[in-house]
DNA sequence: AACTATTTATAAGA
DNA sequence: TTCTTATAAATAGTT
């Protein structure tokens, strides 16, 4: 540049060097941030000084943004596991959270108007519709497990009321037989024609 | 530059801003080389044309690992958090979507269709599956309906059978007492604690 | 950090 | 695009 070529090598002298660092990063911002104005283009630098620093430059959105976007842009790349990898999958998590707590919200939201609003499910999408259908449904599906646990209950209290009236029964005829043996006692239990048990397939669902 | 002083700010032009974004772009990746060679440094560079086309240099390693140390460098959108940290939270971000993904599987339980008819419904028709969806329906409340006759039923039996052995042991403790007054017999029908009736509306679907 | 002699980059034209 | 060239800009070496 001035008073003396250039030799495209490293600076030996690190007086030199360090002085030629400042004023050539400096140069290289300044070219960067022309060239975005200038033409319209998203330009980003990065620069890191022999002793680690950090300097940088980017011309439109942050850093972060245009990381983003040349990601997307050089997506053939895919090594091992980075962290810039597991912080992308994170972020991937969290974007899975909120859009299923998005989709979960608008179920409830749907049913709630529909329930409380009821013929205003016109003005709702074919999308919403869907999700309203499937939220109903396992609302459906969770009352009718109530149900079916009730009934199952009441039935196990019959049968129970029927263990104990059976022994109540057989004790009955038992002392009628014993003390009064004349009086012939007919087993009445023994008339009903109904089966007393039921699969217990019958109560799941 | 030449022949004119540079006016800081986008080029309306179109043909002298392509002209020189071509030019300056190759002139800042230049000296971004030069720089890095120089001064030791570790520089990368990025520009979007206008178009989103990417132009890059990174003057050591890769685009990659350069901006891998760019994020180690500016932890600031991740304050403080070790790696660590970070996979922790991955996992706790991955409960979560297993979590939310069981709770929308259970709303979508209408999914019978999957065991029964393989997986082939991607492959159908929306008529096909309304008429699926119909079947379906109409199947699974015929199922219901006769689940519940089978239960009504069975409750109906017990309390016949209740209503049998209250007479039978009725009149067998009536026998005891008439014919063997000596010998006290608790009635042990009244022990039973359990309600013995459930409103009917809960047999309705 | 400022200066300045030169080199380098590049705008305009071809 | 590329080449040319006049000129602006950058900067190496000096102070």
């Amino acid at each position: 540049m001035a008073r003396g070529k250039v030799q495209l090598k490293r600076i030996v002298n690190p007086v030199h060097r360090q002085v030629t660092f400042c004023k050539r990063r400096a140069g290289l911002l300044k070219k960067a941030k022309e060239l975005s104005v200038l033409c319209d283009a998203d330009v980003g630098v990065v620069v890191f000084s022999p002793q680690g620093k950090l300097y940088e430059l980017s011309t439109k959105g942050t850093m972060q943004g245009l990381i983003e976007r040349y990601m997307k842009c050089t997506s053939g790349f895919l090594p091992a596991e980075s962290e810039t990898d597991v912080h992308k999958r994170l972020l991937e998590s969290k974007d899975e959270v909120n859009m299923m707590t998005q989709e979960i919200k608008l179920l409830e939201k749907g049913l709630c108007f529909r329930s409380i609003f009821g013929g205003a499910e016109g003005a709702m999408t074919l999308d919403e519709l869907h999700a309203l259908e499937k939220h109903l449904e396992s609302w459906i599906y969770q009352i009718r497990a109530t149900k079916m646990k009730i009934m199952s209950q009441e039935i196990q209290v019959l049968k129970n009321k029927e263990g104990v009236l059976r022994a109540a029964n057989k004790y009955l005829q038992q002392k009628v037989e014993e003390q009064c043996g004349f009086f012939n006692v007919e087993p009445l239990t023994t008339n009903i024609p109904y089966a007393l048990t039921i699969p217990n397939e019958i109560y799941e669902y």
